[in-house]
DNA sequence: GCCATTTACATGCATATACATCTATATTGT
DNA sequence: ACAATATAGATGTATATGCATGTAAATGGC
């Protein structure tokens, strides 16, 4: 019978990855629960940060969500929550009526700020149990395999 | 103003994993849309074949969702719509009234050896792209940081 | 044996994810 | 300028994810 190597599926270098995402989530988003926001969340808050940082008048959905790797219908509904909290906005782009540019508000601002030290606690103690070689070593395999399959 | 280092929160494994497992999982999901399932339905129905190969009785919800590091609710809701497509099936364990002993059907045996050849070849793509050795680092980098934050 | 506690699973809720499709606007070819 | 095409974003639908809570069954203390 069988006819499927299990050894060979077993193997799946996505399910490795969905796995480790589903643990380490866990922890980055019970170090933020103090401050209301989950890993994701503060993820778009960084982004957007930086680029209020570079006095970019907004980001479109377009671009956020290239960087980001996300369908940009799935980076419009997640920065509904945001919105609602105040920590978002966004604004007609002044060259084109089809785009929103989102910005990161003085709440919003606020918030990271806050959010920063318990994120801090997260990404400290999976650095010191994994080693920093290592974590940064996963941090470069990791984007590289995300620029691989740009698009 | 800013008071926030951009280059560090930028730094974010949690996101750095998430972003990587967004673009990787849509490879092996488009490459199984032909066979009409998932990276992760593929996922689960490996494990139960995993566990049918062992002569093992089922996989009660609670020790797969272990193995899977997914939270026991979430894997309930991922096997209904393998369940309904028949490739799974569950019955009560005899030990434990509590428990519901899920296993992989004669179907869901088909699927997933009609399966296989298309998730080769993203598993493949990945592989030959990122480089051999790369990907087997990164997989152990993966299961090293799933294994440290065991529960 | 009985009651308190623990465990296994299901369900309600909120967020996360992407594809197909729709609308509105911009761009391009002529 | 106009028509055809392309692009930006929103919405419908399905799956994925975890927490809080509820129900039923097992376990432990006595």
């Amino acid at each position: 019978m069988s006819d499927i190597d299990i050894r060979e599926i077993a193997d799946c270098t996505c399910a490795g990855l969905r796995r480790a995402t589903r643990r380490i989530t866990q922890l980055y988003d019970h170090a933020l629960v103090p401050v209301g926001l989950t890993a994701n969340q503060f993820s778009l808050l960084s982004h957007l940060y930086g680029a209020e940082m570079m006095k970019v008048g907004g980001l479109s959905i377009k671009l956020l969500a290239d960087r980001l790797g996300m369908d940009p219908s799935t980076l419009t509904r997640n920065l509904k929550p945001l919105a609602i909290k105040g920590l978002v906005a966004d604004h007609a782009d002044p060259k084109d009526g089809r785009a929103r540019l989102v910005t990161i508000t003085a709440r919003g601002h606020s918030k990271l700020k806050e959010a920063v030290p318990h994120w801090r606690g997260a990404q400290s103690e999976l650095n010191e149990k994994l080693g920093a070689g290592a974590t940064k070593q996963l941090r470069n395999l990791l984007d590289a395999s995300f620029a691989i399959f740009e698009t």
